[in-house]
DNA sequence: CGTCTTTGACCAGCGC
DNA sequence: GCGCTGGTCAAAGACG
């Protein structure tokens, strides 16, 4: 059967070419069934919207036709052969695409490769339409139920009936073009004014710093103090600085600090212990700990890499506030049947204790992905309900991180120096920290809190959504409890992809306050398969997001599927690594010492 | 044999 | 000073 003249055409030939889109005795009908599903929906609104119907309105009548009208074998694969017609032709009403006019362009130099194959790729753009206008013939007589390409009589006038068609599908396709250019304009402005709202927002926070930073100078010079103008203006800038040296930390995962480690005053009392510690552990790995983690290791808190060059003795302010974000925690609350939440990075349990009011045993990790790493987690199910694994971050890493573990690693020293921004042990840090709150997770999908008159300064959200509405009652007052957009979690939803949706929470109003913000971040966002910074810049955006995975019962189908037109197919491992996150094969009794 | 987990012991901080 | 608690150490055992 030859395109175009041996094509038979009776009255439901139109039928035949919906019988081709279902067919699924091939592999390859799969695929087109899906792109005929995918594409032609949006297509017939806009078929509707069309001025001239009778013209663009055939394709979609072919999807009420049935199959049940054709039995032959030959039949059907015409019916194939016309299906990859039709879907050459079918771009001309295809969806309205934003950025249409880059795609067309790369699928016009697909065809321009792929000449030959198009049947065969069902490929479509505006270009196949002109190309093969035979195949065209085969969807536009549906209307009157009439052979066309056996109509010798009736061709001329079909020839202007069809270019009439394409001059009105021309136009409206500028007009589309021209709709989409005007919404890209659109999108650039807020964007624009999305940036420089964050300048001017992380411009007012550095002037606040250096406010305060003016302020204790001032304190400091009424005490009669000795310091020359000179160290002055060297303080000045160090908090000028900070915004800077944060991203720095951030951009190396923590950083290289090993010589500011060393160097390091003690705060902890493991100085004084380590003497009587001086038995050699029978295990390199300890004692590349001791080496490199011993100012401190044994300190009442978790280590910290964020360590601030010492290099000069007079920024009292910074080590005040370095010894606190070190104290600073991230805390996640999830649920999750597997003892242990997988978040990229290799730990090794070096403990486990029966905390006070809690049944459960608190076990104890550090990180083992390099030596020395100081960041450590504690790992604890709730008391009043087992099901929720408690996870509690401190540090920063010392080494680079795969993107799996980036994002949370990050965050984690993201959330604790958001979280010490303000003056937290006062009262007014008792507010900042509401603020914060108010500022660092608007997008979450569950409960954020902040405890800042913990013994240390933590950050906690609650992704549980717990169905018993006592336990947010028996919250400790002194806990901040910030309900932001509360969609019913489905129970569905895995547990390991919370803390990462957490994780970009975080990202973003981290990105959003303008103190941490580094290129690794972005990475870590696409690896994460979440979209750059820019298609994220309202927070509602990223909150509806959120809340549509989340109540969707079929979440991982959904998320899978969107990673894969995020990634072209190359999704996989971010996806299993985001299925299989709260798989763990380690097993911890319960114990106790 | 190397790595990891378990678990009793040790230590420091804190409150009384 | 004493006891409680949280955090850590390190020997011993398990595991691959």
């Amino acid at each position: 059967m030859a395109q175009g003249s041996g094509l038979s055409i009776d009255p439901p030939s139109s039928h035949l070419l919906f019988t081709c889109s279902l067919s699924s005795d091939h592999p390859q009908d799969l695929s087109l069934r899906h792109r005929h599903k995918l594409r032609l929906e949006p297509s017939i609104q806009q078929l509707m919207d069309c001025p001239k119907g009778p013209s663009t309105i055939q394709f979609p009548v072919n999807l009420n036709c049935t199959t049940a009208d054709h039995d032959h074998d030959q039949d059907q694969e015409r019916d194939e052969d016309r299906c990859f017609k039709s879907d050459e032709k079918r771009p001309v009403i295809d969806e309205m695409d934003f950025f249409a006019s880059k795609k067309d362009d790369e699928d016009h130099d697909h065809i321009a490769e792929t000449d030959g194959d198009d049947q065969k790729d069902g490929l479509c753009g505006p270009q196949h339409f002109n190309v093969n206008t035979g195949l065209h013939l085969l969807t536009t007589n549906t209307s009157s139920d009439q052979s066309i390409v056996d109509d010798g009589v009736s061709s001329s006038s079909e020839e202007r009936r069809v270019k009439s068609e394409l001059a009105v599908l021309h136009a409206e396709l500028e007009r589309m073009n021209s709709e989409n250019q005007r919404l890209r304009d659109m999108v650039d402005e807020v964007t624009n004014n999305y940036n420089n709202l964050q300048m001017h927002l992380v411009t007012f926070m550095q002037q606040q710093q250096q406010q305060k930073a003016d302020d204790n100078e001032v304190e400091a010079d009424d005490d009669g103090g000795n310091n020359s103008k000179g160290e002055k203006f060297v303080r000045q800038n160090s908090m000028r600085n900070t915004v800077p040296r944060q991203f720095i930390d951030l951009a190396v995962g923590g950083g290289s600090n090993d010589e500011t480690t060393d160097q390091e005053p003690s705060l902890s009392s493991s100085e004084g212990r380590d003497p009587s510690h001086s038995r050699m552990s029978k295990q390199k790995q300890d004692d590349l700990y001791r080496e490199t983690d011993s100012p401190n290791h044994g300190s009442p808190h978790w280590g910290g890499s964020n360590k601030v060059s010492r290099l000069n003795p007079s920024k009292e302010v910074d080590q005040a506030t370095e010894a606190t974000i070190r104290k600073a925690r991230v805390s996640v609350r999830a649920r999750s049947e597997a003892p242990m939440i997988t978040d990229g990075c290799q730990w090794r349990k070096y403990g486990q204790k029966m905390a006070k009011g809690n049944p459960c045993p608190r076990a104890y990790y550090r990180c083992t992905m390099a030596a020395g790493c100081p960041v450590r987690k504690q790992v604890q199910r709730c008391a009043e309900d087992r099901t929720i694994l408690i996870t509690t971050y401190e540090g920063n890493h010392n080494h680079p991180l795969p993107p799996a573990a980036m994002a949370m690693a990050s965050t984690t020293s993201s959330a604790a120096r958001m979280l010490l921004s303000g003056s937290m042990p006062s009262a007014d840090g008792i507010i900042n920290s509401n603020l914060l709150a108010r500022t660092l997770l608007p997008c979450s999908s569950s409960m954020a809190t902040i405890s800042a008159s913990a013994p240390f300064p933590t950050v906690t959200l609650d992704l549980t959504q717990s169905p018993n509405p006592l336990q947010q009652l028996q919250r400790p007052q002194n806990q901040f409890q910030l309900p932001f957009a509360n969609p019913q979690q489905s129970p569905n939803s895995p547990a390991a992809l919370l803390p990462q949706i957490f994780t970009q929470a975080l990202y973003n109003q981290s990105k959003f306050s303008g103190l941490q913000m580094s290129s690794h971040d972005t990475d870590a966002n696409q690896a994460l398969g979440f979209p750059p910074m820019h298609n994220q810049a309202q927070p509602g955006t990223m909150a509806d997001t959120v809340n549509a995975l989340t109540s969707d019962p079929n979440f991982t189908a959904a998320l899978a599927a969107a990673l894969s037109s995020m990634f072209g197919g190359t999704s996989h491992a971010n996806n299993s690594t985001n299925n299989n996150a709260n798989v763990t094969t380690s097993t911890s009794n319960n114990n106790s010492n």
